[in-house]
DNA sequence: ATGCAGGGACGAT
DNA sequence: ATCGTCCCTGCA
């Protein structure tokens, strides 16, 4: 017997899942970057209010993947006991379908590190890469153009606070620079080919090529395990196997490749409920 | 104070 | 297939 969850959707808890990073709040108003735009949204009387910087109608329901059969997914999803529970717990938690570009400059940026120095180095990328726009009276900036970003040598990169991770983001620049990496026909590929192509560069390893796939490319099958994502696992699914919090990449693949069997082809949201019920307690 | 963890990936054994 | 290293910051 399906329990009837209202599955009301929550954008703040959404923002706040780790899956995006430059959203804040100023008075009740929400602020996100979304690559050459501004988003924000706010609650109003009956739900939530949003808007974007340039004006683009109905921004919210590509952001947040509204499209999204959340029923039939959740349905599917709550086969697995634990989900399901997660499902009543946090049912306004959604995926977003992120800007690509951004998405993928974003996680890599974030290997072996923690939110807040995440938040940092992109808001500094922001603010010396991108455009500034005024929003309520407030200065934002947009978030690099690939173009732009190719323009700004490593030590430039360095100099944001990216540390070593400087090198990857000049090679994910020059690879959509080049034309190497065509992030607009990956959204149009299959799971397998598009993982396939991103890992070809330099700093994109499987799971940061997973979150790309899941939160920008309409991937929902991708599903990203982190060491958060691997002790749940640990934790709850003794059958998904014994390895560390540390995987290799045999392991990850095989581990990933259970968790689509198991999660099903929505898997990415499986995982991003886990990982939230993961964070819980956590700050950041 | 010194160590360690924080949404990993790479290069050398 | 394992293991050290990478840059940096906050915290115990």
């Amino acid at each position: 017997m399906r329990s009837s969850v209202i599955r009301s959707f929550d954008p703040e808890m959404t923002v706040n899942s780790g899956q995006a990073f430059l959203w804040h709040q100023v008075n009740k108003n929400w602020y996100g970057v979304h690559g050459d735009c501004i988003v924000k949204f706010s609650k109003s009387a009956d739900g939530f209010e949003f808007s974007s910087f340039p004006e683009r109608k109905g921004v919210e329901r590509d952001l947040f993947r509204l499209d999204d059969d959340i029923d039939s997914i959740s349905a599917e999803m709550s086969l697995d006991p634990l989900i399901a529970g997660l499902l009543n717990t946090y049912g306004g938690l959604r995926l977003m379908r992120q800007d690509p570009a951004q998405c993928l400059f974003s996680f890599v940026c974030a290997s072996n590190i923690n939110i807040p120095m995440i938040r940092k180095m992109l808001y500094t990328l922001a603010k010396r890469y991108g455009q500034k726009v005024f929003v309520d009276g407030m200065e934002f900036h947009t978030f690099p153009s690939p173009e732009a970003m190719s323009g700004v040598s490593e030590s430039d990169l360095r100099a944001c606070g990216l540390g070593y991770r400087a090198k990857a983001v000049k090679a994910v620049a020059q690879g959509i620079e080049s034309g190497t990496l065509d992030l607009a026909l990956l959204k149009k590929a299959g799971y397998a080919d598009a993982k396939q192509e991103l890992l070809k560069i330099y700093g994109v390893g499987p799971k940061i090529a997973d979150c790309v796939l899941l939160f920008s490319l309409d991937k929902l099958e991708a599903f990203p395990i982190d060491v958060w994502i691997a002790r749940a696992l640990a934790a709850h699914y003794d059958w998904l196997g014994k390895f560390g919090e540390k995987l290799t990449a045999r392991q990850y693949e095989a581990l990933s490749e259970s968790a689509r069997k198991h999660f099903g082809c929505h898997a990415g949201y499986a995982q991003q409920y886990l990982y939230y019920h993961m964070r819980q307690g956590k700050k950041w």
